[in-house]
DNA sequence: CGCCTTTGACCCGCGC
DNA sequence: GCGCGGGTCAAAGGCG
């Protein structure tokens, strides 16, 4: 495979990335969360499976996560105390580039190299994606000192969104990608793409194969919600994400009442929910209902679990199934 | 038609 | 001040 092009199949896997296997616990992946602050010399590493294990890991992997995986309901981050970053969210970021540029024109922050928070994501480069953001290619740069090239993307989910994303393989281990977040979305996570123009811009391989562990799935899938589940589950799962939309806070008190634990957070719903899809065994549609309300309410974690999980689930259908 | 990727050129932060 | 290197722009072409 020619190195300058591996990014074409790993195009925007997201964090979520999954192995195939028959246990869904499993295929978690070994995603690592690394947030920089270049000026704080401040880094916090988590792994995911580590963070079941105390409350503290998992509200600060909660907090790293939120800039990227916006509830559909949820106010833009921008409207928010902002989490990333906020220099990023200035308006002269969104200026267009000029020919020539006037002197007072700063349409780039000035701290953008060395005082940008960002969120680095350590993800398995054979895994699904599940990237629930449309990104849209912007750039490809050679690294200094890296084989691999670097990959620039930004949300292209609604104009203006200052939301980066970096793709590289890592030196260390090419079988993992470094995926770096920069800034915040400032809008919802889209229930519906703008278009699907594009998503299946390069050669598919056979439906039967978008579920294996071919990175070149990961191509059409970056346009979707980046499941590699069936067009009618995904359709299902569209369908009662905008009802649950409808009703988000009827939703929310019933899953707050889920397995008769008590919870004041949303966000415990969605290991909750996580949990008791581990406990299931099969992947029919009985299960979708509460799948989707996870997915749809649980924001972000949620996404990220069920997501991989249900990748997995396909990628071993399909193994099996062969 | 709209969105995508590709890619060369340009801008600018940062180290020396 | 200068040069390097990372990040971004925008034109060109492709695809559904």
């Amino acid at each position: 495979m020619d190195v300058d092009n591996w990014d074409l199949q790993a195009v925007v896997r997201g964090c979520c990335l999954t192995r195939p296997s028959t246990d869904p616990f499993s295929s978690f992946p070994p995603l690592v969360l690394k947030e920089e602050q270049v000026d704080g010399g401040k880094d916090i590493l988590f792994d995911f499976p580590d963070i079941m294990d105390t409350e503290t890991s998992f509200h600060e992997l909660e907090e790293l996560c939120k800039p990227f995986f916006l509830k559909p309901h949820q106010q833009p981050l921008r409207q928010q105390p902002s989490l990333l970053s906020p220099q990023l969210s200035s308006p002269s970021q969104q200026q267009p580039r000029l020919p020539q540029r006037p002197v007072t024109d700063t349409p780039r922050s000035k701290k953008r190299k060395n005082q940008q928070k960002r969120v680095v994501c350590h993800v398995p480069a054979d895994g699904l994606p599940c990237d629930l953001w449309a990104w849209r290619k912007y750039g490809q740069k050679p690294i200094k000192g890296s084989p691999y090239p670097r990959g620039y993307y930004r949300c292209s989910s609604s104009k203006g969104c200052l939301a980066r994303k970096q793709v590289e393989k890592s030196q260390s281990d090419p079988a993992m990608l470094v995926v770096t977040y920069t800034a915040e979305h400032n809008h919802p996570l889209p229930t519906h793409r703008n278009s699907l123009a594009g998503c299946t811009r390069q050669k598919l391989p056979p439906p039967s194969s978008l579920v294996s562990t071919s990175p070149s799935a990961s191509v059409s899938d970056r346009m979707t919600p980046s499941i590699p589940a069936s067009s009618s589950v995904k359709d299902e799962l569209l369908r009662q994400w905008k009802d649950m939309e409808e009703e988000e806070e009827e939703e929310v008190e019933e899953m707050l009442t889920v397995g008769d634990i008590e919870m004041a957070r949303e966000e415990d719903v969605v290991f909750l929910g996580v949990e008791g899809l581990v406990e299931g065994t099969d992947v029919g549609a009985a299960k979708l209902p509460a799948l989707s309300g996870f997915y749809a309410d649980g924001g972000g974690l949620a996404e990220y679990f069920f997501a991989t999980w249900l990748a997995s689930n396909n990628a071993a259908a399909a193994a099996g199934g062969s």
